[in-house]
DNA sequence: TATGAATGAGAGTTCATTCAT
DNA sequence: TATGAATGAACTCTCATTCAT
């Protein structure tokens, strides 16, 4: 038991940091001193910083995914899903607050990465989105909510969409361009109705 | 003239090596062996390897997008230019073919860069690209040709549809799960029309 | 323990390298090679080589000036106190022994430097001696021993003399003219007669 | 005479910059654009760096104490030479300003010098002076101004004292300790008058 | 099990010097 | 003769990982 709980401070210590200042600016003793262990402890839990970070990964990141699968097997009608796996998405993308500068190694494998595992388990991430996203536009389609169409190529439409607007919202607007933020309170709900109505008037 | 084509061949060796490898792998004296040169010529045409980096983005990334400018001053139909433009951003994708370790590096400021400088510029890609697509979109609401909205909403929405249609086809998919994008020949019409149309029956 | 005696190792690994070879001609690696760690190991006790220097400095030079402080609060007469200063800097001098390389970085802040808190360090032995010497001949002015004068221009002009005599006979002369040295049993307490008496008949 | 102006051009931009920054901190392109020419040029005329320090040396150091072998064969009493040596010493120093970095490299052969002539020539300057200070004193001593005194002793302690007077006032002191330089406006017949006197009542 | 001292491969950068033009 | 583009040896410092205790 105390073991797991060292392990965990250790991923959490390892989370916040990588969060704070990335993957790259984040050294092992860091992490060791935020979690309070000695740096060669880090090596007794985890083989790698690499393999380090996979497991944040995995357990910060991924494991928030095991929701949705309740999500898509429940009675709701397709739309109702849609819009609550957007609200899903957005609340995760909220809990990483204003540190989001492992955003970038969390959404594309860094090239400081030379483990294939963990560059796997990235892009395993949006194979989960992208299969999540697709069941519910085949369900909608399917059951006549939605317009007939390649469910994929809608899928991954609304899924660049979604990504998109939350990444552009929350991490890169603010540092190119602060001001468009600060102005559109947008919700999320606007941006929904682009995604069910179109743009074509 | 002899110093021009001398700078070429390093940007273009810098270029290659980064796509093929990522900015961390390719170490400078990679890039002056590629061009042929001595390494400590590198430093006399650049001053750092970082800004060798921006000078690549600058040259190879930046200045296709001055190809937008005349795209949205031209006299089509705001339709016609976001299907100019979905047709203009995807031919930037393909042309780097199948090297596209440097992708996080230009769409995402990696944490390996320190210089802000570079940092803005790869923000300013972002911006750019908005503001062209913010304006075919509030062209197209003001003169009835697309649904009334917030302009900036939808530009975003349709924004970030199409980028990470892009990145999925051309990047992610492809390692993530190479069957999906065999399989599908996604066309960039069909695309459209789930921008256009929407999904709601 | 064993921590403080391998520290000592790299001190006076440096300390000899430097009085050797200079600075400049000091690798780091050098260093570690002579105190028998790894090069790495050298960036663990210290941050950089100029503040490994600084720590050679500090050990080896000045800590020797906490003796002058006894010397002046003394009951001695003033030209007693005098007399030991001038012994205590012939000793300094003996110990460096044949290799002086580092007296120039030691007596004067090396433009090699960039360091400004090192710079002020040697500065500061400057002062040190210096403040030493003024309170030995205000001492003696004020009891009647020493000629009234100005005591800050008579200290700096004993000291100097002193400087330069030990300087001269120990490393300058040596190089530039060593018959003269080897000819002249110079001894201090003939040195100290010209101090206390003038030249003037 | 082209030549010879370029080559003059080049010691000044030499001397200048050394002065300034020091012999490490000059590079050599520096001097080159300060003196209007390329880089190669300088090459033409110096064979290295650290050559050119040594012309620069011999010409704006050196050469001045031509005029010491006058004052020594002249017709003056001891006394009135070596007042007249201390302001030339002075006027010596007085002339490289505020600009004194280079004062290391010249009165003590930086641990940068590699060449052997170059590290004697720097020497030399110190016999030079010494044997200047050594006639006079001999001189005095013989004639009976002076007391009677091993004379090398003697001309080394004066030369001593008269040297760190100078550097302590000029360079030491304003960096160490500006106070005291502010405070006493020293005088160099002050300062003389310690020498002839001695300090003892 | 936990530690942190020790390590050294590896990378970016500098700059005196060379040499083709 | 004058140039400045080209060069690469050399050096400091970083940090993930190892391993003796």
């Amino acid at each position: 038991m105390e073991k797991k709980i060292k392990r965990n401070l250790m991923i959490e210590a390892a989370f916040s940091l990588f969060l704070k200042n990335g993957y790259l600016n984040t050294k092992v003793i860091d992490i060791a001193e935020e979690a309070g262990v000695g740096k060669g402890t880090v090596y007794e839990y985890f083989p790698s910083k690499e393999l380090l970070f996979a497991e944040v990964f995995r357990l910060k990141i991924l494991s928030d995914y095991g929701e949705i699968e309740k999500l898509i097997r429940s009675k709701m009608s397709a739309e109702k899903k849609l819009l609550k796996y957007v609200a899903f998405e957005a609340k995760n993308m909220k809990k990483f607050g204003d540190s989001l500068h492992m955003l970038p190694d969390m959404v594309m494998s860094s090239d400081a990465f030379k483990n294939e595992a963990l560059q796997k388990t990235i892009y395993d991430l949006w194979v989960l989105r992208f299969n999540a996203m697709h069941s519910i536009i085949k369900e909608g389609i399917a059951n006549g909510e939605f317009l007939p169409a390649d469910s994929e190529l809608v899928a991954m439409s609304v899924m660049g969409s979604l990504n998109f607007f939350l990444l552009f919202k929350y991490d890169m607007m603010p540092k190119a361009c602060p001001k468009v933020v600060d102005a559109a309170e947008w919700e999320f709900e606007s941006f929904s109705q682009t995604i069910f109505n179109g743009i074509k008037a």
